[in-house]
DNA sequence: CGCTCATCCTACAACGTTGTAGACTCACGT
DNA sequence: ACGTGAGTCTACAACGTTGTAGGATGAGCG
């Protein structure tokens, strides 16, 4: 059906290894004979078969990334940043969703189906520190994510404890004391809720204000209608706050919903700030102050990181650690009260 | 370095085709052949070279997905649905993002990296009705969306005219009577907006209520800012209206945003229905009315006829239309006003 | 004039798998 | 005793590509 090296070759007069040659730019070739194996080329239409290729060469030009879950809304932004990284580096991405199953993604980790990709990054959220070992495949990957540090692989994350400590300096910069929180996981050190709700009581130790547990509703998934529960669960509990730092924008987002349904005002009765910088809150209402966790360059240096340890350049470097930038993001849900 | 057929054959002391005949459940195998087999499978930790089985089988086991932008969230959702359909279907998939734009897309149609894929679902955005001889590409295609219709392949859509015509109709069943229009496409017959606004026009037709051009506010991309923009036009314009169809929710979203800083009540002095169904318009406030146009049903459905279309059995049929059944979702965004 | 060396090209093998054809064994019916 | 056929297994070729080794040609140089 489809042209191969062969039928080009015939048509052009010459053997398979110099077509191969011109495909793959090998310099010395006649001008004349380049000029005829191409005018072969397209017209035949031929193009190469990337099986053989990657049989051939061990290459396959993909590579893997496994989410939770693409509708989470966190996840496709940084899918789309992650393809179009890889992109201009001239590579496909194989998507993967784990569900944040731990199984899944221990699965995902030993699947044979990988073969078909050069190199995996890893975005696990069921899979916790001590799984770290798992992580130490014999194939490239990049670990991104908050829920494993200190793994044999390279390591692409954000900075969270300095940003969760910076959004609620934020809101203490603007008079809040009793900062709510939403999205907690119970006992949870490391991992983005533990990070973040430990940024969180250093701006408090910062600030000399002593932290309330009654202020830190829990959520194992971080869903907008967890965002929601977790709301409803601290206004039913009656504590006071005046402030609320929602551990992603999705349960900020569901936990504005409920606050204003229940009359409280935003900013003015409650100010709030969230975690993503996803585009769904720059059109809220109000829109919602958040923290950009530079989610462009996590993807730009995983796809670079990962495609360094496929070149094998930079195999016997040890695992390397990479924290982004974060930016503070100001918007009307953190505004001074009236 | 990984074990190949070879190094297990040589392990269980038989030849290499009997290893592959056990791997692909040849049904004429000894038990104690088998057993020996996988015995050594699994101490050598073999697992099959997908590059060669496919250069050998003509079958990657990959499908492609070529969408607009994962941060739109009905795309990142759509996918969330095709990834795990094909899931269960034993197929992989691979994700292009074409930024809606035209050239790009043809450039995926003839992309020579389509080669690792066995067949591809297609939606476009920027292409138009004039492009669907393009479509007709010697691999498995796929069509999703509303941008063509009649084309040479297979496609899979939603019922735009009657779920837009059901979405207004619910509308004026509330007493709402100038219902505003937000992501039209200037000129459009065929397409998302062309459809739905026929579908929009069908029931003010049957209402005996006459159509008013004012009412309509143009947006080519379907973004969260667009929906913003454009009722900040409308409201801009003078027009007066008691209701506001959102071509998707999250125009829907963005008009209610600007509706509400604007001192609009929603719905008591504007009802608003949105289309799509995303988890957003559950959480947002008010929660949203919209139109669910089936979303797993169509992921279902295009994997399905995709893998007839590679099996090769269904070779013969002509080009297919499917059509899923949509539902409206009542919320509190278009309840009747107090 | 003959040697060296760069340039341009080709033949062949190999990547790891599966399809094809056939060899061998053994039970069965004639 | 002998063909028949089902069951079990193997050798070999092929999928389309690229790496290796080397052949042919001609320019440059002593």
């Amino acid at each position: 059906m489809a042209a191969t090296l062969k039928d080009v070759a015939l048509a052009a007069g010459v053997s398979i290894k110099t077509v191969s040659n011109v495909i793959n730019d090998y310099e010395h070739i006649r001008a004349e004979t380049k000029q005829r194996v191409m005018e072969a080329i397209s017209e035949l239409g031929y193009s190469p078969n990337l099986s053989a290729r990657s049989l051939r060469s061990g290459r396959t030009g993909v590579i893997g990334l496994a989410v939770p879950e693409l509708s989470l809304s966190y996840f496709a932004e940084l899918a789309d940043s992650i393809i179009k990284a890889a992109g201009r580096r001239g590579l496909k991405v194989l998507i993967e969703q784990t569900g944040g199953d731990r199984d899944r993604e221990l699965e995902i980790l030993s699947s044979p189906r990988l073969q078909m990709t050069d190199g995996l990054l890893f975005s696990p959220l069921g899979m916790s520190n001590e799984d770290a070992h798992h992580l130490d495949v014999n194939f490239p990957l990049v670990l991104l994510g908050e829920r494993i540090f200190g793994g044999p692989t390279d390591h692409v994350t954000m900075s969270n404890v300095e940003s969760a400590r910076a959004a609620t300096a934020h809101l203490l910069s603007k008079g809040r004391r009793r900062i709510a929180v939403v999205g907690g996981h119970q006992g949870e050190v490391i991992g983005s809720a533990g990070l973040r709700l430990r940024g969180y009581r250093q701006a408090l130790d910062e600030a000399g204000i002593p932290f309330d547990p009654a202020l830190v509703a829990y959520a194992t998934l971080w869903h907008r209608a967890n965002g929601a529960t977790s709301m409803r669960e601290l206004l039913g509990s009656g504590v006071e706050f005046d402030a609320v730092f929602g551990m992603n924008d999705t349960l900020a987002l569901g936990a504005m919903r409920v606050l204003q349904e229940a009359g409280r005002k935003i900013p003015d009765d409650v100010a709030v700030i969230g975690f993503d910088d996803l585009d769904e809150g720059r059109y809220s209402l109000p829109t919602l102050s958040t923290i950009d966790p530079g989610r462009i360059e996590i993807a730009d240096t995983a796809v670079l990181v990962l495609q360094e340890r496929i070149s094998g350049r930079e195999a016997d470097l040890p695992p390397r650690e990479f924290e982004t930038r974060f930016r503070l993001i100001e918007r009307e849900s953190s505004a001074l009260p009236a």
